[in-house]
DNA sequence: CTGTGACCTTATTG
DNA sequence: ACAATAAGGTCAC
């Protein structure tokens, strides 16, 4: 059965799918090649997704959310808040550019970056997954969270799709064993003990609570979670809870950092709590509010699979992957 | 408060 | 080929 795309009138200029889903936000997207779209999960839903004569085009593809008469309506607002498409970010990258003589440089081929607004679970256990890893092995033992905790939403061509799993699944008593089993190492456990913790202090009322706090506070919140240090409760407060401010200082951006903004860094060994948030304060003194944002659009042209990359390598890359079974 | 090493596994590097 | 290294860190001294 041939599926209709649905059509969202948006500029191609302030939306670019590569970068956006490609560039280790959310590691559920995968591209073919063939067909030029993009295939991954959100909101329970399996989206297919892509951009012709500035417009955003997408199927549903599966969903678990119940009936509605006002389905089109329900997918249409999903996506638009997904990628935050009520933000004019074509006068951000004007103002980051005006205050950056770096940033104007960056940009130029990484336009159209955008700020997933995601769910918080998925962020949460998707960058407990992140730390100390590649971005290869981080999508594969997501999908393998997904696959043995996760609800499934359908199946496509006998490829089966799974939702991210609750976190009351991933709190039971025998996950830490068996993801240890399943090769996620030591973060086996770091997922088991915060899931707990979340699933105790009220679950998904605690997330709430957190969109509500200020950014320091959901941070020193988010830090008292087992495997959840400075980096990466500053992942989630950028990408799932709307603190837009929050600046995750990884090894690329400390090292952008000490090459570009501040040179007296450059010895450092090691990021101590001091050099961190002296990192993020240089970037939201210069950015503004949405420094978090501005900062997702420099590590993007930081990384490898995108430098001196034109779209093809980064297909080739994604084949590549999907082969190894 | 700062510095250092261990920690799981594996894709990439030389 | 095949070992060493680094990979979007965190925790415990």
């Amino acid at each position: 059965m041939s599926r209709m795309w649905n059509k969202i009138p948006f500029k191609s200029s302030e939306l670019q799918l590569t970068g956006t889903l490609n560039g280790g936000q959310s590691f559920r997207w995968n591209f073919d090649i063939t067909e030029k779209t993009w295939t991954g999960i959100f909101a329970k839903t399996v989206w297919k997704l892509q951009q012709e004569n500035n417009c955003l085009k997408y199927q549903v593809l599966g969903t678990l959310l119940e009936k509605s008469n006002k389905e089109t309506e329900i997918f249409e607002m999903l996506l638009k808040n997904y990628f935050r498409l009520d933000v004019d970010l074509g006068n951000y990258y004007k103002k980051w550019s005006e205050r950056d003589q770096f940033f104007k440089s960056a940009c130029v081929q990484f336009y159209g970056i955008r700020m997933l607004a995601q769910e918080p679970v998925e962020n949460l256990f998707s960058f407990i997954c992140s730390q100390n890893n590649h971005i290869s092995r981080i999508s594969t033992m997501i999908e393998k969270l997904c696959k043995h905790y996760g609800e499934k939403i359908c199946e496509v061509d006998s490829v089966p799709y799974y939702a991210f799993p609750d976190v009351e699944k991933l709190s039971q008593l025998e996950v830490e064993s068996h993801l240890r089993e399943l090769g996620f190492g030591y973060r086996a456990k770091f997922i088991k003990k915060s899931a707990n913790q979340i699933v105790q202090w009220g679950g998904k009322k605690w997330f709430g609570s957190l969109k509500d706090m200020k950014y320091t506070e959901a941070k020193a919140e988010l830090m008292k979670l087992c495997g959840i240090g400075p980096k990466v409760a500053d992942c989630i407060c950028l990408m799932s809870l709307n603190h837009l401010e929050a600046l995750p200082v990884d090894t690329h951006v400390y090292q952008i950092a000490a090459q570009n903004y501040l040179p007296h860094l450059k010895g450092k060994r090691s990021v101590t709590e001091k050099v961190y948030s002296e990192i993020g304060d240089h970037f939201r003194s210069l950015y503004g509010d949405m420094a978090g944002w501005a900062h997702t659009v420099l590590f993007c042209a930081d990384l490898k699979k995108f430098q001196q990359a034109d779209s093809i390598t980064v297909e080739q890359g994604n084949q590549r992957k999907k082969k190894k079974k």
